[in-house]
DNA sequence: CTTAATTGCGTTATTATGACGCAAACATAC
DNA sequence: GTATGTTTGCGTCATAATAACGCAATTAAG
């Protein structure tokens, strides 16, 4: 395999955005350089795009090899093609977006792991290469989506309960919805279903546990937060 | 400008899906490739990422010089990566779309413009690469977004009557919307205002005319096609 | 001055939404 | 066992939005 026109080519980095939930709010995995441009700067988690890999392959690459991640929804964002934006040359990015559970992430298990960290969304650090703009594009991105399309619980376990869905879409909104009207909407919608069992240890009344439901054939609904 | 990694680098070609509604259909703009690969195959118009451009650039590049085009709304679509979607070796497609308006379009002006030919996106030929489903995501893509933001206009003239505007949706949504609600709806979402003029010729009752109404604040209106 | 077609405006039944009330369930304290 | 404080689950109701129409005004042609 091998590029063949006859100019050069830039340089095409695949970056990530992982979103995890950790305690009640909305939070990003980033990774400290050890090496310039930007050392010590928190950035996205990346790799340059191989001759031979797919998109996913480099993803599946990042999130499996360096940071130990093994389930992940994932999406394409953005492309970024700023002609600055990497110090040592041309560099598209092919931006991508994962959500994760972070119960199931396990900090040791990857090549950058011990490297890495949580930070919430609202609270970030300054970021290298233009991954602000990344991560900002991204976060516009999940809030859309989880209006319309059933993307909040890849970032729960497969067991959930309503109140901890509600929470999560706060979160990530960042407004206050409805505890009431949230819950018709979302078993309206079928795309959960109630497993029977119920979630015990709070002091007060123990809520039911979900499920989300593989088997309902995809759709939209309208969460219309205003 | 320069790539740096010690790898070496896939082509970046940027493809455009250029669409236009004449003759109350939604059309595409399609290149008969006279080189090869896909000699005489209808295909994108497209070119190669140059190291200091932007991808914007190459669009312009394409819109303008090859295809004599001057005004168009332009989004970036997907980027794709199949590795065998070109013969000649590694080539990622960074897409994008534009909407443009045929009638300011004069079929002589750019380089390619003899080589180009509308076609109705219900009746495509065979197209060469992977651009079936690079059109396949863009017709998905502005199904979805005429929805929700104002694009609809950026296909029609400057000045356009309600009924026009009316045609075109059903053109792109393939469904039919009664005339009277979606009146209502584009009216009490204030992105069109009134002119004062009324569009003469027919033989039944003349149109009011509208413009586009650029002074409003951008935000959602809900179309709701069931 | 009809006729046929289309536009613009309006009505109404139905549905969806937002804002709540309230009892059931649970652990803890008494 | 009973009371208390808190959260969950279910339901109500006024209001807004929607879908499905009716109908008169407007125009050129007959």
């Amino acid at each position: 395999m091998h590029a063949f026109n006859k100019y050069p080519n830039p340089s095409v980095a695949i970056d990530l955005v992982v979103f995890g939930y950790r305690e009640g709010k909305l939070n990003l995995l980033l990774l400290n350089r050890k090496e310039a441009p930007f050392q010590h700067s928190w950035t996205l988690p990346g790799a340059f795009l191989q001759m031979e890999e797919l998109f996913q392959d480099t993803c599946h690459r990042i999130l499996r090899t360096k940071l130990g991640l093994e389930r992940f929804y994932l999406e394409q964002l953005y492309s970024f093609d700023a002609l600055d934006r990497d110090p040592r040359g041309r560099a598209l990015s092919v931006s991508y977006y994962a959500l994760i559970n972070p119960a199931s992430y396990t900090t040791t298990a990857g090549a950058m792991a011990n490297d890495v960290q949580w930070f919430p969304t609202e609270d970030l650090p300054p970021l290298g290469f233009d991954h602000a703009s990344i991560v900002s594009v991204a976060l516009k991105r999940l809030r859309a989506k989880i209006l319309y399309h059933p993307v909040g619980f890849e970032l729960l376990e497969e067991a959930f309960t309503l109140p901890e869905l509600h929470q999560l879409y706060e979160a990530v909104l960042g407004v206050s919805i409805d505890r009431r009207n949230f819950r018709r909407k979302i078993l309206e919608s079928g795309y959960i279903i109630a497993t029977g069992q119920k979630r015990t240890g709070a002091k007060n009344r123990h809520p039911d546990i979900y499920q989300f439901n593989k088997a309902i054939t995809p759709h939209q609904f309208h969460l219309n937060i205003s």
